[in-house]
DNA sequence: TTGTATGCGTTATCAT
DNA sequence: ATGATAACGCATACAA
């Protein structure tokens, strides 16, 4: 089943009957009706390869995520393929996991592959040693590579990201106006975004005129009740912090269950703020005030971007957007 | 940079290439690694549209999800891709939404990307009109089919399990034998697995000699706060439960916040059980007792089983694997 | 408006 | 062990 046998049966060339597909306004309207029907009648598809081998394009985009099982990266593939199909084109995804070596060969498959453009999605594409970023550079020069939550300047890369640092800034603001005094930072892993979200940290704290203690910026494990075991044994040791600041928002449910049992109040006696505004937030008592990162927005300014690119118009390197602080009932 | 370049370079014919290129041992060690070494030279990659053109395939999977943000669905699509890589696989990604319309376009589209086989994630691909699983059907001409979570007995399909209508009965019986009599059955969506879920309830709780009130199998909202308001206004009403069971964590989590709210204890006034295992299981205070339907498992052995299948073996229809009652605070 | 011929980069089937 | 050559199915430049 190929065009041959439709141009056969519609008694046309092989050139029309490709015409027809590609929407090519040169053929009349009553051949054009016949080939239709043909096909409709033989239930004809072109084959992507054929088509692919003469365009090189299969309309394929790369998605490359460390871990979809993650609810902040799971949520932004989600819209990327919803918003990437609704431009016509198809995804590639590819979980790479953290380990760098493992990013470069999917990349490299990726691009083996023929996609017509890269998604990094997340802060762990950005690796704190820049010589570690090449293979993203490298990649840009094949193909456009759209960075969500990482910053590369360098032609052919474009970036979306929102404004963590501001964020973290503002939110040590807020909280020191409540008079908060003793802050804490957790983070769960080195990633760009973790090291930008502590810069906000810092810099804030000195705008408010605090200082950090030693012990205050903290790299947490993967799992809740770890963290909640660390928070607890800080507590007995006699270390106590009057807000909690976190970098996503399970970290910010081991400070609610750590605040239970050590019988802290929240927010009277404890502030606790989570980041993502996932759907944990709504799960402990209280729930989790939180910053929103609007992972949805941040998804489809990316493809919105991709197209542009892909239509070769001039496009900014990166696009910053603003985040938002949930109020509920960990912090006011 | 293609096949020629390469033979050109090499001194020898494309055919030669292409056997190097494909691991046929018809070549010298001496030309085998003349070749090799003008390849790394080139940087050659083979053109994969003019392999899959010759070959009519690109060892791509085509993963079907109705929403690759649900926790569960997130995880599956997860392992099912590094899996399917680890057998040298590709994955074509496309959450199709809950419309069957979009469904049935959505797997049509994968089918003329040329996919090798399709998995079906998720038990909202099997209707309750049974017409209306034709598409899956007809797809089945034409590649394998995978099913998690959903069974459809057809050539051509092979459906991974987990057994949700046990699950659900032995959990009825193990309540009942705590002495439990006013049960509640709330469910998220009328999915296949729902039904079958439903179905465990019933019999459990005929099996248990116990009956079932009017309002006690109960769809809920797609919102956690929402099924909280549901719960707290049928208490107000004087309709409440000792033992409250779920198709989902999300709904587990409205109830305990309903119990909180009400004053209730847990467990001692009301059991409570999730169902998932999902990282909202140890947000909540106390901790959701589950059910664990192993989605790690389903995914492994989904793959597991095609590659048996593109193998050529004899493969069952069907899989069925057992779920856990993981035992928190919630129910025991 | 329509048809013919060619190229796209492989793999596979023959020869040699 | 190696080479020449025919598919594979489409798009497209050129001819008519």
């Amino acid at each position: 089943m190929n065009i041959y046998d439709v141009s056969k049966k519609a008694g046309v060339s092989i050139a029309t009957v490709s015409r027809v597909l590609n929407g090519n306004r040169n053929v009349s309207d009553k051949t054009k009706e016949r080939v239709l029907s043909v096909m409709e009648e033989l239930g004809y598809t072109p084959n992507v390869f054929a088509r692919g081998l003469g365009l090189n394009t299969m309309h394929t985009i790369g998605i490359l995520c460390s871990d979809s099982s993650d609810a902040f990266l799971a949520n932004a593939v989600y819209y990327l393929e919803q918003t990437l199909r609704k431009n016509g084109y198809e995804s590639f995804l590819c979980c790479t996991g953290y380990e760098l070596e493992n990013k470069k060969n999917y990349l490299r498959l990726l691009l083996s592959k023929r996609v017509d453009a890269v998604i990094l999605v997340g802060s762990h594409y950005l690796e704190a040693n820049k010589a570690d970023n090449d293979y993203i550079i490298s990649a840009a020069n094949e193909v456009p590579v759209m960075m969500i939550n990482g910053y590369l300047n360098h032609p052919n890369i474009y970036c979306t990201l929102c404004d963590d640092y501001q964020a973290v800034y503002d939110t040590v603001t807020r909280l020191a106006a409540h008079g908060r005094k003793h802050f804490a930072f957790l983070y769960r892993s080195d990633s760009s975004s973790s090291r930008i979200k502590i810069k906000g940290f810092r810099d804030g704290m000195e705008a408010a005129g605090l200082t950090i203690s030693e012990d205050a910026v903290r790299l947490c494990p993967n799992d809740i009740p770890s963290t909640q075991t660390i928070l607890t044994d800080l507590y007995k040791e006699g270390i106590s912090y009057d807000a909690i600041l976190t970098s996503e928002d399970c970290l910010a449910v081991a400070a609610v269950k750590f605040a239970g049992t050590a019988g802290l109040r929240i927010p009277e006696d404890l502030e606790i703020v989570g980041y993502n505004n996932s759907l944990l937030c709504i799960c402990t008592a209280p729930e989790l005030s939180t910053l929103d990162n609007h992972v949805e927005t941040l998804s489809i300014t990316t493809v919105n971007t991709l197209m542009r690119v892909l239509q070769g118009a001039d496009v900014p390197n990166k696009t910053m957007i603003s985040n938002d602080f949930i109020v509920r009932g960990t912090a006011y």
